[in-house]
DNA sequence: ACAAGAATTGCATCCGAAGTCAAAACTTTA
DNA sequence: TAAAGTTTTGACTTCGGATGCAATTCTTGT
């Protein structure tokens, strides 16, 4: 009677449901784990005879190679992180970044980052996980960069560019649009009196825009504004309209919104709470082109950024960084794309 | 004249900008590498004396301890998978889901799902990560599942349950939620004509909700229903209301909607483009509870799914079953929470 | 049929951290 | 102060796949 012998690799596979490594396919192929290994690598040195061996064994086994294990030696691990700030806002930006990336083959680590997060610890975390790359649609200092750029870790960022940092980005051109959308107001000639609505203090975007605004409207030799500040959400541009009625009476005729978001929150506080008219009392411009401002009950003006232009040269950028880690750094700059609405008198 | 000799190993990491790895800083502090990797086990086995010297070093290199190697040897990748179809429709659950697994310090691999993906090409990508448990907001078969049980790695749906398979998940009660929306348009007792605005005819999901309405409908004796079907977007939901009304003429004065971009765009049709009054000659429920549905034009009735509730209950129920992994499977239905708002006659 | 060349294969080593185990260094106790 | 016990430490192996190089097999031309 011929017992059967485990060897002490398959009792451990047995015993702990061990995932099946390219040893075990070797074995059962009876070829050389290299062998099995250059079935995997694309261009790789392998007889069709022994490929078919192999990928047999493969099926057999339910073999599937271990990224992880493969990222070690190849130093790498086929993953970018995905850094966002607020991922409420802007899902369409996720969406596109992550099908793109899918896409190509890459894999995406995510990162939300909000006001309780870490930043320091969670950049710690990116670090550690030695992703090929880097996109971060959120803020982060010139300190929090550098280990990236000593690490040869590209980075690129997503709407959000330094002026003295040498560091690539992809962006909307904020100040255009803005400049844009006062000049629209302002060729109407029937505004009086403007008031702005900026977003958060931090957000540099924000401030973009509210600047850009508030440039042309000088140059345009309107001083006399009203400014309030936001944090981008629906309700904050609700609570923006009494702020600004607040300190202006019921004069403002034009508001300019830093979002679109904060934009359809003024259009439901004047229109339900004020029973005021936009376009007819107010016009009212917003930034981004979100959804919910294409919608019949807003048809909000507003700059679209071109979401998909921008994430499509942001995947590229990066990509084209990580195999060519040579590349100086990049800025692009995307022109909005206005939508006119109907809130805005003319 | 003394040449300073470099070791090869610091040739190499002179040369290719190699990270720093735990034998750099093992040589830096005089000491083992089995020390420095213990330095980062928490409660391993270290004197004070050794923590500091290892640590001074760490600093001193910026030594950042390797994930992937980690996860390599301890078959813990610290990852999870996060399938999300269609990320344009539940931005709050990814971000929730995002949030309270960083929290804990696990990392999420997010894959969308979208009609042209390739979800057997996905599934084989999140398998050979090895993350350490799948977060599914996405219909699998139980073919596409099976892997996952086979390797032992815990699979946990977002919204989906299947009768049939013992899998995890975390649910909200579609079928009660419909009912609870049915009952409330059938107590005003001012409503003729129903019709149902329901989901892709592939959303599981979709159709609970259709159904409990359709049952609950029948159960009240009402069986004079209109049937339409959308693909949950605010366009479908103003394409809809033409298809009712083609089917129906103008009868319909209760529209029961699958979701709730659906139920806004039929609210903005009705009353921009047919001009009716919601709820005056029409009313309206939708499902879910999204932002949107708060704001002041619309003001919808609704079921709001408890989402940070549900979020909350997935990431404990996989997080427990990676830790755990003989925990037997378990589903956990949430109940809908009743939002009143003004699209109800009564 | 044989030499020269090309294509294929296997051996051995490497990636970077973690865990096992025995040796070494401290403590405590008698 | 020695023995016994406890804590620390380091040498060595492991995880699973990729790759340089030498050995082998297969072509091809003569």
């Amino acid at each position: 009677m011929v017992q059967r012998v485990l060897s002490s690799r398959d009792e451990r596979l047995a015993e702990s449901r061990r995932n099946v490594t390219s040893y075990d396919v070797a074995r059962h192929a009876g070829v050389s784990q290299s062998a099995v290994s250059r079935c995997f690598k694309p261009g790789a040195s392998v007889s069709e005879k022994m490929r078919e061996r192999v990928m047999k064994s493969v099926q057999a086994l339910g073999y599937q190679p271990n990224a992880i294990a493969r990222g070690l030696i190849t130093r790498r691990s086929n993953m970018v992180a995905v850094i966002v700030s607020n991922l409420n806002f802007y899902p369409e930006v996720l969406s596109q970044l992550s099908a793109r990336f899918m896409q190509r083959g890459v894999h995406v680590l995510l990162f939300t980052l909000d006001h309780e997060s870490d930043v320091a610890r969670t950049l710690e975390q990116v670090a550690q996980y030695r992703v090929d790359g880097v996109l971060a649609a959120a803020h982060l200092t010139r300190e929090q960069m550098a280990p990236f750029h000593q690490r040869n870790v590209p980075l690129v960022f997503y709407n959000r560019s330094y002026r003295d940092v040498p560091v690539s980005s992809v962006c909307c051109d904020q100040v255009q649009g803005e400049r844009v959308l006062v000049n629209l107001l302002a060729q109407s000639g029937r505004h009086q009196s403007y008031a702005l609505l900026s977003g958060p203090a931090d957000s540099v975007v924000g401030m973009q825009r509210t600047q850009g605004a508030i440039e042309r409207l000088h140059e345009l030799g309107i001083r006399d504004l009203t400014r309030v500040r936001g944090d981008y959400s629906y309700d904050s541009g609700r609570r923006a309209v009494h702020a600004i009625f607040e300190q202006r009476g019921a004069m403002t005729d034009a508001i300019v919104s830093a979002n679109d978001m904060m934009a359809l929150g003024c259009l439901d506080e004047l229109r339900h709470r004020f029973e005021l008219d936009v376009p007819g009392d107010v016009s009212l411009v917003g930034f981004d082109g979100v959804r919910a401002a294409h919608w019949s009950s807003f048809d909000l003006t507003t700059i679209r950024q071109p979401v998909e232009s921008m994430a499509e040269a942001a995947v590229t950028m990066l990509l084209e960084r990580i195999d060519n880690p040579g590349l100086p750094a990049e800025k692009r700059l995307f022109s909005g794309v206005l939508r006119r609405g109907a809130t805005l008198r003319h």
